[in-house]
DNA sequence: CATGAATGAGCCTTCATTCAT
DNA sequence: TATGAATGAAGGCTCATTCAT
């Protein structure tokens, strides 16, 4: 028993080391710079050992993935919780969001390199299944607050919208803002100064465009979204060291 | 003179036929395959003749996303042109936007090639200034909507938002939702079922949010939009035939 | 003593069972196929414990190759077996070939592995000793019968050839039609539509020019084939079931 | 012109040199030693130069096996040669085949190797189709002679073999013997001690058994085969010199 | 300018064998 | 004795780039 479990663990931490070596390869130089010599080289183990552990390096980038997911799924759930009003915790979500794309970055670039498409050609089934059932989680999250503010009448009724369609419209316009911050060089010369306020601000008149309670004017909103920041950024930062 | 006329004519036809041969493989199987090797098998030219044209393959992909991009520009002069409100006009460009997505999904697909951190680290920077350009171009259509708008009144002031911070939330809500679209295997599973109509919708509400005259109702607005798109596609299926 | 000898049935019933793994990916898939990574996974045992076995994957072949040629062995000896006349006994010595050959085509594509160069180079001298016994003992039950032919003169006299020498002959028309036949993808194109009549015709006509008595026609050869095939084959059929 | 002839012979002749490099390592090592890593460092060429030759190792053996069987060819034609009576030159042949064993042993061994199921799987369909073509004019030297033979009465009309039946005997016993010789290491133990005697010995029986005139005893036969032996080894000497 | 053979580093992967537990 | 992770050499193959013609 005590055999097994030792030489398991043994297992594990070698798994964590090479996701170790891995991740910053893959976040500084790319897909294509992440081979198996290399994490092989970085550590003190053969190439054959790395196979090992991963049938390829697909499953490698995926297997980042899913623990980047983890994280951001425990900073959702972490500003989903309380008993504040559902919009300001949605509120929080957002800022959660923000956090994991300034502060997590590698974990939001590996989220990125997920969405290859040579990666999911390549990678198993079984990590496939799990990456969906991370996205799903997050997305029910927020869906839940969408469903409660439904039920308690803060937000009107959705006449051709599901809540999971209400959370689309939010992640689309915040995935596509980050995306477009990491890879338009100069959104300044395009005449972007400060596409992290114009992202709040686009929320919040979203939010408003949908009715939901409280309607919040742009200056309070912006001065509430700084407070949930300055409350809950040690807080993620927590859960993020935590997060291994 | 004319000698050299002609030369140059052939050079120009010669880098066109480069990049004929070179998107379809680009698309149907990405960035790795596109080999300068399988270019020359697909033409009567040799290999170290595309080489005079084009120093690198990212090169390529870059002048297929210029291409692209000129004509994603075309399709919104088109969609703000005419004397209609400047909202409606807006709608129009996102069902320019729709359109490129849907029915030019090559050169969609293109534009996020050029996305790739690879492709701008081994390219050169000619090529990128003209990218930028037309990424400009295409920004300043829609920004000049927001601005008309701001001075004809059917847009109240934006306290904390430049016109360019305005198009950004458009952009990125519109361009969150198709790599979303594209790269989520099964958002249907994830419970959105029409994310072309719940963007519609989040649209709509967004600009009602910013209180952007005439506001109008999710059927109204859904309603205005199937018209739009009824009249415009003819259009924008010439300018795309036109556009080689 | 009796712990030992547990012991003892143990490993023999787990070489048992390795042999019965390794053939069918031998068969199906060649040499290069059959490794003990994957003779391991298809057992409850790991590699290790197949090298506590076999000391390399050859010897597995040479193992397998040994049951093929004594189950060989028990067919020429049924064939052989009774009082008819010698020849219609070495007729049904061809049958049993024909019958091996068609019905234990497994056990025939392992002794052609064995043939393979690279098995002999790798696989101990114990085990390529039992082969030659075995190849030896076939060989020893059809030269009987050219031995007891002489004798008793149906056969006159072989001025030049070694009752072995004469056995070769057939041995190696017997041989070579399977060879040419397995692997000759098109005998047919080459104008080849019955090798198994052919060669039987040449045995005939083979038999006849050495005068071996009785004279057979090409008719009353064939008809005496098609009797002993029907009537041996169930014999045959329950030699092999017997020989596991 | 010449301009493009002198570089495709520089290419013909570095083809034949990988040839002439593979050949003795397949011959002395086998399949799996002759390897594109080994080939290349034969010569002053790079890995990556071969495989512009070849698009593998299996169509190297291939384009061996293809001129191997190109030089049987060429011996069976001058066996064929003359007009001498049919049978007399189908001895010839035969003594082609001899010498095509012993002495042009490598040639010998590149056709076995060309015979195996990994070389077919792997190779262009274009040179399978060459071997096929070789073994058919080879089979047809030998089926015209029999067909030659039937028309002048020499030999008894065939009831039930077509003339390249007739030939499949005969290449059964030949290949056979040959086979054995070369993969059963004692074939003297066995009993059979000139294995090249003992098949001339059958091949004269099995003819005479089918009645083909002038019907030979083995001693004649013995005698006649040595003189054509002596006569024709010269000749064919001087073909396989040719033979590059 | 066009050519296209040559390069050779590098990639992904396999697997027979060892050996510490 | 059984285990199975680790090894690491080796294999087949690719391809961006060069350069002599």
């Amino acid at each position: 028993m005590v055999e097994i479990t030792r030489k398991q663990r043994e297992i594990q931490q070698r798994t964590q080391e090479i996701l170790r070596v891995a991740k910053p390869i893959l976040i500084a130089e790319g897909l294509q710079a992440l081979t198996m010599d290399r994490v092989a080289s970085h550590m003190q183990y053969a190439k054959g050992t790395i196979y090992n552990h991963f049938p390829n390096k697909e499953e490698i980038v995926l297997e980042l993935a899913i623990e980047a997911m983890k994280l951001r799924h425990k900073l959702f759930d972490a500003g989903a919780s309380g008993d504040r009003p559902a919009r300001m915790r949605l509120m929080t979500i957002g800022v959660a969001c923000e956090f994991y794309t300034q502060r997590c970055s590698e974990e939001f670039q590996v989220e990125q390199w997920m969405r290859n498409a040579n990666i999911w050609d390549k990678s198993s089934s079984e990590r496939q299944v799990i990456i969906r059932q991370c996205e799903a989680g997050c997305m029910q999250v927020v869906a839940r607050l969408v469903r409660e503010s439904l039920e308690q009448g803060d937000l009107p009724a959705l006449d051709h919208l599901s809540p999971e369609e209400m959370v689309f419209g939010l992640w689309a316009i915040t995935f596509g803002s980050q995306i477009l911050t990491a890879s338009s060089p100069s959104l300044e010369a395009l005449g972007v100064f400060d596409p992290i306020r114009a992202i709040r601000i686009h929320c919040c008149r979203l939010l408003n465009g949908f009715g939901w309670q409280p309607i919040l004017d742009e200056h309070q909103y912006l001065k509430l979204v700084e407070n949930i920041a300055a409350e809950y950024f040690p807080r993620f930062e927590q859960i993020q060291r935590e997060h291994r």
